[in-house]
DNA sequence: AGGGACCTCATACTTTAGTCGAAGGCTTGG
DNA sequence: CCAAGCCTTCGACTAAAGTATGAGGTCCCT
């Protein structure tokens, strides 16, 4: 481990609580001296920052933020920016929430309640490639997996849907036109397995909430 | 105000997430220098350091720690210990517990998503002895009330909206015509203050497992 | 240069969703 | 009694959702 590997790393912090923020940022700092920590504190902004630092090492990012729905906005950020490894830190002890990050393409899982420490050797090891290991896919065809299948454009729409926005008002925001969306719903639905919008919506939506 | 009061502050931080509670020290201390500040993960922990300390001059109270039942361990907290004045630092961004927690006491309330520096400017403001004004009144019209005005049978036809059935699927349940049903959908629509089955599913489900 | 995946859009069509007006039953109070 | 109000029911109509087919464009990989 006597590797002073002085590649400068690039980080993207995802988080609303800006206490949060400040503790990621320190605890990445003393960890990887030199290091560019951006930070995000909507969905949006993450968005924002990926697109402008494309060559970000890592992002870490809490599923409870405003702007994304839970998992559905994980979804949209691996299909967006495949090659960013995305450690997920979240209040939700809930497992099979982490289970299906790892089916969405997260790197690691991390529980808020874990030692800055902990957290930083995860941010370690996702950097040495590792992909901590996915807890055996249990349910062979679970929703995730179906939802891992769309595109980063039937994401959006998806993520629109799931907001309650007709296919107007999801063209009018995407700058394409109703025929497309419709497109785009049409195969959403199939690929999902589901009968309507309102299906898919209730679905996509367990992803972010445990179902009841 | 130019009052150099060295006294040496003592505080409490009582939060189950150790980066939480790490960001609220590190505020505390470079904003209260020399300030003793104790740590606490659960709600017996912030018991049993009042109790050693009973001259805590101020806590910061999470009301999501393991061992306290929401706002009734806060009230616990306060009537064993009057003197200490309770800084509730919440994530649920609800007013309606923001003045619950001043009935029950609280001298400020504070939400995580705040800056560190709003946050010590509270703290400083307790200290100074102002107990912050509850503010805003209401919560308008929540969904809770807007639901409440639905009929017996409009409830039945939205219980069945909220798990993907569609309108056929709903009148053959419920033994009634389409037609029917659509007129119930109309009205549960304009009740709910929604301009889509879609929107209303999402509102539905999110009063059944109220989170962000 | 070709294949493939993705995004885009148009047209035409079927199905579902949602609105409007209206009728009958039911209870309540003047 | 009977009128007023609410609930339920429904048919006819308009709007939105969803399907099918085809087609043109980019980008990337081989």
């Amino acid at each position: 481990m006597a590797d002073p590997s002085s590649a400068p790393r690039a980080f993207l912090i995802a988080d609303d609580h800006p206490m949060v923020r400040d503790a990621l940022r320190t605890a990445l700092s003393q960890t990887f001296p030199g290091a560019a920590v951006a930070l995000a504190g909507t969905f949006g902004e993450a968005q924002a920052v990926l697109e402008r630092q494309p060559e970000t090492d890592a992002l870490l990012l809490d599923l409870d933020m405003p702007g994304m729905d839970g998992l559905t906005g994980l979804a949209l950020l691996r299909s967006e920016h495949p090659t960013v490894p995305i450690i997920v830190v979240s209040a939700a002890r809930d497992g099979a929430i982490a289970r299906r990050t790892y089916d969405l393409g997260a790197s690691a899982y991390v529980d808020k309640a874990s030692s800055l420490e902990e957290i930083a050797a995860t941010v370690r090891a996702v950097l040495d490639g590792e992909i901590l290991a996915p807890p055996e896919s249990a349910t062979p065809d679970s929703f995730a997996q179906r939802a891992a299948q769309l595109t980063p454009q039937q994401w959006r729409v998806l993520a629109l849907m799931v907001q309650g926005d007709q296919n107007k008002q999801i063209a009018y925001k995407l700058g394409v036109g109703e025929a497309t969306v419709k497109a785009h719903v049409t195969v959403i639905l199939r690929k999902l397995g589901v009968r309507s919008r309102t299906q898919a919506v209730i679905e996509a939506r367990g992803l972010a909430l445990p179902q009841a």
